[in-house]
DNA sequence: TTAATGTGTGCATATATATGCACGCTTTTA
DNA sequence: TAAAAGCGTGCATATATATGCACACATTAA
């Protein structure tokens, strides 16, 4: 199947330009964070609210709570909105949706591509002759 | 639409538990730092490799790729293999795509359920009656 | 067998991030 | 107008994470 390899190759790279691009560290990192998720947590379950009520139920002080709304909101996972002295944040469903979206169709080239051992024989580990030129 | 409040708490309740069970902290946690993307960048471009040759276009010593390898296979996202002195990582391109597709599906009634303030008119926002019930 | 190569891990350290408190600002309430 | 409530931010600090080096272990090469 050497004639393949120029085609591999390009599959290859568009898989990695795509996976690249959607590989927002900035939206993963704001979901990795336990205090976060239990903001995201609470907002499902009271819907939109001010930054005193959704801080409530958790142990950090209010101020820690803002400070994570702000990483949310920054991220496009909630929004915010001013009435009188109180904020009040929200989550934005539709935009979480869509980047998740996004994110899966760029990484689903991957399912096929870079199957992990199990499902091939040796041959798909490089032959030493292989991993020589890859050092120069 | 006050009869439909029941409703619309049994829908909140079950978002927030397939939210819930769904935001796998670990993964995310994977995913949100420069270098590990890099590593699965390089892993997409030259397919199952040893670390040392992983760690050659990197910045980082070998020793702290081989720690991220660790990290990413302890998330579902790498394999890995040994032949010989050397040990071989690969991108588990089917659970990765798979792992994603989970969440998203869990996520989607949200897309529903929290529309943002823009797409509502004020009601959205609790009135200072209900803010009270919430703070008891 | 001896030397060389490839890995992972303990350890100390650097860097990043989360946390709490005090404060100033704005808006509401009395 | 004065007091109170709600927010966000500066700052110091705690905690988590990433990094590099040295080393021990396993495997291969000479």
């Amino acid at each position: 199947m050497d004639n393949d390899n120029q085609e591999e190759t390009r599959q290859h790279r568009d898989a990695m330009q795509s996976a690249l691009d959607v590989l927002d560290t900035r939206y993963f990192k704001a979901l990795c964070e336990p205090t976060r998720v239990a903001i995201i947590k609470n907002l499902i379950r009271i819907g939109a609210c001010d930054v005193s009520t959704i801080a409530q139920g958790l142990a950090q002080d209010r101020s820690v709570i803002s400070r994570h709304l702000s990483i949310l909101e920054t991220a496009g996972i909630t929004t915010s909105r001013k009435r009188g002295r109180q904020v009040f944040y929200d989550l934005d469903g539709p935009y979480i949706v869509q980047k998740l979206t996004l994110i899966l169709e760029a990484i689903k080239p991957m399912a096929e591509i870079c199957k992990p051992f199990e499902e091939y024989d040796q041959r798909t580990i490089p032959t030493r002759k292989a991993m020589k030129k890859l050092r120069e």
